[in-house]
DNA sequence: CGTATCATGTAAGCCGTTACATGATTGT
DNA sequence: ACAATCATGTAACGGCTTACATGATACG
């Protein structure tokens, strides 16, 4: 369902566009929000097509079908829009590695911690830029994603700081083995 | 991979179970952040015990086998907690909807978001009142998974209040400001 | 004796990934 | 002429969902 909610809602907020095209969008505009290669997106739009929801609006040279949002289509993104509801992930690959970082020993668990935090601060970076630079169209058309973005990925950041704060703290409380843990439990 | 991971982390951490014991962990624990049914979990079980990653450690009544996890499942299980790299999730169905969301009329915008708001408010508090209760074996290991989902629905709650009151304010105000760290979680 | 729960599986079908495959046009 | 890029597909395979299927035991 969201592949085609995806594609739809390229063409109507982007304009008409080939499969082609549409690859580039999502890996420019859409790749932190629902990624997608051609070997899925061309038979998506013969699909769509068949039912109606876009149309072949120019065939171009090399074979190129530029496809545009018929009003069916912009009817059942905005249905879909307006309908869907809200579902929070129910697999999440890090929220299990969290689930499973007490089988580690508290100065491992602390270490893999950190590189998360630091991935996350990255990311967060790399967002904030795109942020600065927001003013070009297909920014613009995404400004509330990134901002989305922006904050899950913060909370992320700011759980793994927790989080390894607490394991090292608990850490130092109970009688040490080696003299270096303390040192890598600091911060 | 992450299927593999989840069943010897719940094996490695709560001790041996059988398939349906699992399958009742899986919904139990691990509800929030990796969903599976039996149907995917039996045959996970035949391929682990194959590859020699767990083992029968019993048989009972009507055919149950209680499974535990070998050393070399507790090495492949911690490895990966050391190794696996941070990887934000690439297909985010609320966040497509977010970026989605400018092809609706503000007002419906608006409407969607407090939706949005309210929904994630409430799942909020339903953690909260599982962290009040998480001396229990189950959850205390699931700790600081819990504090992540908090932490991370919590970042949606407060997007989406923002993103409401930035449609609701219109065209006219600009100057709007992501919080560098939201006091979000806060016990 | 019947129902609920325990307990384990299989099958069809969808979605997604990776790799394979082909050819046209543009620019150097 | 050659490479890069434009452009569209198909196929094999794996993971996940839903539904089907079966039978044993406990308990009231």
């Amino acid at each position: 369902m969201s592949l085609r909610m995806a594609v739809l809602g390229l063409l109507a907020g982007l304009g008409p566009a080939s499969g082609y095209d549409l690859t580039q969008r999502f890996d420019a505009s859409l790749a932190f929000v629902w990624y997608a290669q051609h070997s899925q997106i061309y038979p998506e739009l013969n699909r769509l097509a068949a039912e109606g929801l876009i149309e072949v609006a120019q065939e171009g040279p090399r074979g190129r079908k530029t496809y545009a949002i018929t009003p069916a289509g912009r009817e059942a993104v905005t249905r879909w829009l307006q309908h869907a509801e809200p579902a929070p992930t129910r697999r999440n690959e890090g929220a299990l590695r969290a689930f499973l970082l007490p089988l580690l020993d508290p100065a491992e668990a602390v270490k893999v911690l950190q590189r998360e935090a630091a991935f996350y601060a990255e990311r967060v970076r790399e967002l904030q830029n795109l942020r600065g630079l927001a003013d070009s169209a297909p920014h613009r058309f995404g400004r509330h994603a990134l901002e989305l973005g922006i904050r899950q990925m913060t909370a992320i950041r700011e759980w793994a700081e927790w989080a390894a704060q607490d394991l090292a703290g608990g850490t130092e409380e109970v009688a040490e083995k080696t003299p270096e843990s303390s040192e890598s439990a600091e911060r």
